[in-house]
DNA sequence: TAGGCCATCTGGTCCT
DNA sequence: AGGACCAGATGGCCTA
């Protein structure tokens, strides 16, 4: 049993409906007790403020899933929640983001280290232990791929 | 059964 | 004036 809001429309009439719709018709009921156009039409308006609110909402939560199925959920099996959905994102572009910088520091450390030999002797660069393939040599895809929710903050 | 999450309705406010 | 956005209220569903 679910009971009509008061609003400044209905204040007070305390009537009584079941379901969504129900309430909806019986507000209806409620505001056009009166019968007046004005009352219909301001009730048709209503009803189509209802219907918009309700497919932006929908909207909100298309962005919602799509948001999900790029963020990390390491094993739950249960689907996160929208703020939890929020939290997650946020913390994997803050660490994405760290990744990036992290990545782009030390390839900047190797071009100053390399023009360095280059200056003095010319090819020997090429034997540089940092040559490696990325998969193994570089810190950061392990760390990647080592990620696990809880080292995920909740930010405040 | 309580608590969390969600969908929906609603009125207010801001914008076009 | 009408639409978009927002926040509060309410009830349904699900899970521990």
């Amino acid at each position: 049993m679910k009971t009509c809001k008061a609003s400044p429309l209905e204040n007070g009439t305390g009537c009584v409906v079941r379901s969504s719709s129900e309430r909806m018709e019986s507000r209806a009921g409620c505001v056009l007790k009166g019968s007046s156009e004005r009352m219909e039409n301001a009730a048709k308006r209503r009803l189509a403020a209802n219907a918009r609110e309700r497919r932006r909402m929908q909207g909100l939560n298309t962005a919602f899933d799509r948001l999900r199925k790029v963020v990390p959920q390491w094993g739950q099996d249960k689907k996160l929640s929208k703020y939890e959905t929020l939290q997650m994102a946020l913390s994997y572009i803050m660490a994405l983001t760290r990744i990036l910088a992290e990545a782009e520091r030390v390839s900047s450390e190797r071009e100053g280290l390399s023009l360095h030999c280059e200056h003095f002797h010319g090819d020997s660069y090429h034997h540089y232990p940092a040559q490696k393939p990325a998969a193994d040599s570089d810190p950061y895809a392990h760390r990647v791929f080592s990620y696990h929710p809880e080292h995920f903050q909740i930010a405040n």
